[in-house]
Formats: C-alpha cells, structure tokens, sequence
DNA sequence: CTCATGTATTAGGTTAGACTAATTTTGTAT
DNA sequence: ATACAAAATTAGTCTAACCTAATACATGAG
C-alpha cells in the first residue's frame, strides 16, 4: 500500500523521537513537525486505523512492525540522497538535510538499491548517521559528549542537532567528525563544559552543544 | 513564487502540447494529464491569476514568459535527471520516466546546475531529447525535408550538400537559413515536392533537393 | 438553417491535511 | 484535596486538487 508524503513524516518522526523519549506524545510529535496537535490526533488515528501504529494517550504512538519498516525505509533513503549530495554533488554537510526530506518520498522499487550501490554502500551518512539496510538500524557505540566526566575523550562519532546555525557553530568550532574531544572541566551550576578539540586551545561549550555531540569512546 | 507539484505538472504539458498543436485546448490538457475538463478549467484560471498563461477558450492556454520558464526549468530537471539514471544508476532508458516525474519536482537553488555537472554538462536525456539550458530549449536541425508529410512545415536548420551548384539553386530559390518551409504536394511517383518558401508562391523540387535540406520542426 | 456532437463551463461534492478555538482529561504543587 | 497548567481531544473551518452531473456554447453535416 502506497504511503503518502505525510505518512511517511510521521512514521519517521514517531521512529525518531521513540529513540530520544520513553514515550511518543502527541505533543512531541507536534512539536517536531510543527503541526498543530489537532492536526496531529487526526494522523495518528489514520496511521492506528492502518496498522502502522498503536496509539492511546497513556502509552503514546507506538511503531507496529510494518511501521517500523516504513520509516527505516524513508530513513535509509534520506540518509543515501545525503550521501550523494555531499559525495558526488558536494554540497556542504550543512546544506543537505531539507534536500534529503524532499528526496526521500520518491518511490521506485529498485532506486535505495541502485543508488546505495553507486554510492559504494556506505555505512554512514554525511552526519555521521548510520544508515538502515535489509530494514534493521545498525547500532554502535555511542555516547553524548555531556555523559563525559572530566579528563574522559571521545571521537565525534555523529550530531543529533543538525540544524544548519548549529552546524555553523560546530565549523567555527573547527569540530567536525573524526575530531578528538577531551574533557578539561565540567562546571557544576550549568553543566557546561571546557573541552580540547583535537589537542587545541580550551573551548568553554554549553550544555545544550554537549547534548548534541555523540562520541565515539569504546 | 514557489509553485506545487501540480502547478509544475500543468506548465510541462502545456509547454508539450504547444509544440505539437497550434491550439492548447482544455480538452488537449484534459487528455495529456488524464484529468477531468472540470479539473482543468479550475487550474487553468489559477495559472492565468498567477500570470503564468493566459487562457481563453479561442486561443486556448498559452505560456507566458514566466510560465515558460517554469516548465523549461522543470523539463530541464526531468532530463537531467533521466541522464543520472541511464547513466550513473544504469536504469534501462525504458524505465526511468516515471522516477523523473518524480524527481523533476524537487526544489533547490542549486541542484540542477550541480546535477548538470556532476553529468558532465548533457546535451540530450536518454531518448534523444534536449535539455533547456539558461532558460531556452536548444534547437537542432533534426529532419531532412524529404521527411515532412503534406502540411508540415519547419524551419530551414543546415544542408548537407554544400556544392556550389546546390547553393545557387537554393539562392535561385530564395531560401536560405532561418526560411519557413511547408509541404503543400507530395508526388508519389517520384517523391518530389510542391513546397512554399516563407510563404510565396509554390515551387516544385525533386527529392535529390528535399534530401539535403535539414529542417528544425518541433 | 438546424440539429447532433464535441468542447467548455458551472455547480456542487469529496478527500487529505492542515488550521483555530473550545473543552476535557491528567498530572502536579500546594 | 484543590486548583491550576499542560496535554489531549473535539468541533468546526479552510485550501488544494481532484471528481460527477448538468448545462451552455460552437461547429459542421445534411
Ligand atoms: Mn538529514
Ligand atoms: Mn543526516
Ligand atoms: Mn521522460
Ligand atoms: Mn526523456
């Protein structure tokens, strides 16, 4: 059954956010793709009505096997027209995202396939983000950079916030993936942190950056 | 004016048809986009609000500057597109028209312009068909004279004999680059030609002549 | 000239997906 | 336990883009 271009949204905003919080509210679906709560009840009750959720205010939105199969879907191709973008385009890392949520709802059977072939399979996306095959999400080893305590070090491994003035700020940073962190100090009252990147000069960076860097640490 | 994917889709055929026709009926539009006549009308007077064309029933819908714009900049996308496919993701050229349909709708600044050269600058989509650049459709002389059926009539693109003998004639006959050809007579018996020049009178040619004049039709 | 047919137009209706403005339910702080 | 605020829900509205069915207009064959 053919999922229309907002179906497919929600499914991957409902995937995202059960990675993120215990439970999907309707809330924190309308917040992330900024519709209208009403809006939002009227969706979720399509999607319940098509076995693609399960839905009570108790428990929230909940992805059914088929669910979950269609966001990794809209997830994987996101992430591979990204890839293109930046590898055969080269467009900067920063400007791809509402590229790819646009690419992402073209539909043909052999397309993921053909395109993840030329692409050279690439496990990652430009952020750093894994990309789903054969419908599961890969995982590895990944913490946020605010779980670091002091003289810990990670690598970069990805970014959650991948909002273009965040992404700027991360360049000015001279930050980027691969880059080295060390933790120097942690101030108590705001949780913000003084961190080496990549062995350079003390940085003073905030709670809400440290939130959004994951790291590599094994 | 960022326009819909239905908007776009309405320019293209109407951009098509009056290559074909002298007349863009709604009828025509109707059958091209296997919509209702009632579905049409509705759009077609949304385009004409928004300057795109103008419509009335005699002359039928005819692009404005800017509509024509539009639709060369979303066939240009098409065919951009369909090169990627053929060429990069080794689609059969059989299969490819339906995904650029697709992908002829998304919208970004820069995307054309980089899909081009990442192709390496096209000329022609995989069935042979030219792709608009800086906003104009290129034109080729793509058909002998000898081709034209009664009625028809094209535009006087090169000659493939460049003998002085030939030339003369064709000076003789006041045609030159750029003249306006029709076919009024085709004799069976020898495939020669009663043709007007740029409207004048009718003049008889043999089939050695309408063989070495190559003629821009669309 | 007239009427049959094809083309254009109007009127009214549907669906998807959004909205605003209540209202109800739930959770939390006092 | 109360009361307030946040979250969920309902009711009603809107727009884009389609539809069907009825009607008007144009045209060409007899
Ligand atoms: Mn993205
Ligand atoms: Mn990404
Ligand atoms: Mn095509
Ligand atoms: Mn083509």
């Amino acid at each position: 059954m053919k999922k229309t271009y907002s179906e497919e949204n929600y499914l991957k905003a409902i995937y995202h956010i059960s990675k993120n919080e215990n439970k999907v509210s309707l809330k924190a679906i309308a917040d992330s793709l900024e519709n209208n709560p009403a809006s939002v009840i009227d969706m979720l009750r399509k999607l319940k009505e098509k076995q693609l959720i399960t839905y009570d205010k108790t428990q929230g939105a909940i992805l059914t096997a088929s669910g979950e199969t269609v966001a990794l879907d809209i997830i994987r191709k996101h992430r591979l027209w990204e890839v293109f973008l930046v590898e055969k385009l080269h467009y900067d890392w920063a400007e791809v995202h509402p590229i790819a949520e646009q690419l992402e709802h073209i539909h043909d059977d052999q397309l993921a396939k053909r395109l993840d072939d030329f692409l050279g399979n690439p496990a990652f996306d430009p952020h750093g983000d894994p990309i789903p095959a054969n419908g599961k999400m890969p995982v590895y080893a990944n913490k946020r950079l605010s779980e670091l305590e002091i003289s810990q070090s990670g690598k970069v491994g990805s970014v959650r916030d991948t909002s273009t003035p965040f992404l700027k700020y991360l360049k000015q940073l001279n930050l980027g993936l691969g880059s080295k962190i060390e933790v120097l100090d942690k101030l108590d009252f705001d949780q913000s942190m003084i961190i080496a990147i990549d062995g350079s000069e003390p940085r003073t960076v905030s709670s809400k950056m440290t939130d959004n860097i994951l790291l590599i640490t094994e």
